[in-house]
DNA sequence: ATGGCCAATTTTATTGGA
């Protein structure tokens, strides 16, 4: 069985990309973030053609997170449902092919001192506490843009970026918490010594200098650890015309 | 070659992304 996610950045802008990696790569589950916009507008009669259900958590403009699956989905939840007013599209939950599967698009931060920041902060913990009474259940993946690159592999200037937005202490603290509910870093854990990032800026020459950082992450729960066979970003898709500034991250599990 | 920001909207500037 093959997993991914990809922030697409725009799911208008990308529809064609996506189409066609959908069909030449096939994987099983596709998570998809930053749609930008709403439910009904989402090209869900295309991703049907080529054999996908799909369930959406969209928003107009900003945010907007979807799960696609060649097999029925079903259970689905859309935001955290915890009382929290919050307009923002991030989350969204459901069940396929006997997984339990999660797409979070986390808040960027905008940078230290923002009040977006805090926010993002305070997601991870609504994020946390939504996930608590949910782990006994296992058989869970959680995928997409964390927008928090865990360690200096993951980061293509630790020396410099260390501390920065995206790079913080708060921020991996937040990300560490997620893993000590019971996740495992799919990548981090098939590939343990490796530089691997998933998005590149599309400023002063990101990806051909490949100036990058891991911020898209597959978390899988520990009854799934055995079963993982690969982990890897599919860096081809970052690369062409009018590619999202992430690219695909995919991981295999057996069964 | 992998190329000098991009996408949506408030559109000919502004906002947010990361």
């Amino acid at each position: 069985m093959k997993i991914a996610t990809w922030n697409v950045n725009s799911i208008r802008a990308r529809e064609e990309r996506a189409l066609a990696w959908l069909a030449k790569e096939q994987p099983d589950i596709l998570c998809l973030q930053e749609l930008k916009l709403e439910d009904e507008k989402f090209p869900t009669l295309a991703f049907k053609a080529l054999g996908y259900d799909s369930a959406t958590f969209g928003q107009k403009t900003y945010n907007g997170v979807a799960i696609l699956s060649r097999a029925p989905i079903t259970e689905v939840e859309r935001g955290f449902e915890d009382g929290v007013d919050d307009a923002q599209a991030r989350f969204i939950a459901a069940t396929t092919s006997g997984l339990r599967v999660l797409s979070a698009y986390m808040p960027n931060g905008e940078s230290i001192a923002s009040e977006k920041f805090r926010y993002k902060l305070t997601w991870f913990e609504r994020l946390a506490a939504w996930l608590g009474p949910r782990m006994a259940r296992g058989n869970t993946l959680l995928l997409g843009d964390f927008n928090v690159a865990p360690g200096d592999l993951d980061v293509h200037s630790p020396a410099v970026l260390t501390g920065s937005l995206l790079c913080s202490e708060p921020e991996r603290a937040a990300y560490r918490k997620l893993l000590a509910l019971g996740f495992t870093d799919a990548l981090r854990h098939l590939h343990p010594n490796e530089r691997i990032y998933s998005w590149w800026d599309y400023r002063m020459l990101g990806f051909p200098k490949n100036r990058g950082l891991r911020i898209d992450h597959v978390l899988i729960t520990a009854d799934l650890v055995p079963r993982l066979t690969r982990g890897w970003v599919d860096r081809e898709e970052r690369k062409g015309k009018q590619p999202s500034d992430h690219a695909p991250v995919l991981v295999e599990v057996k069964g």
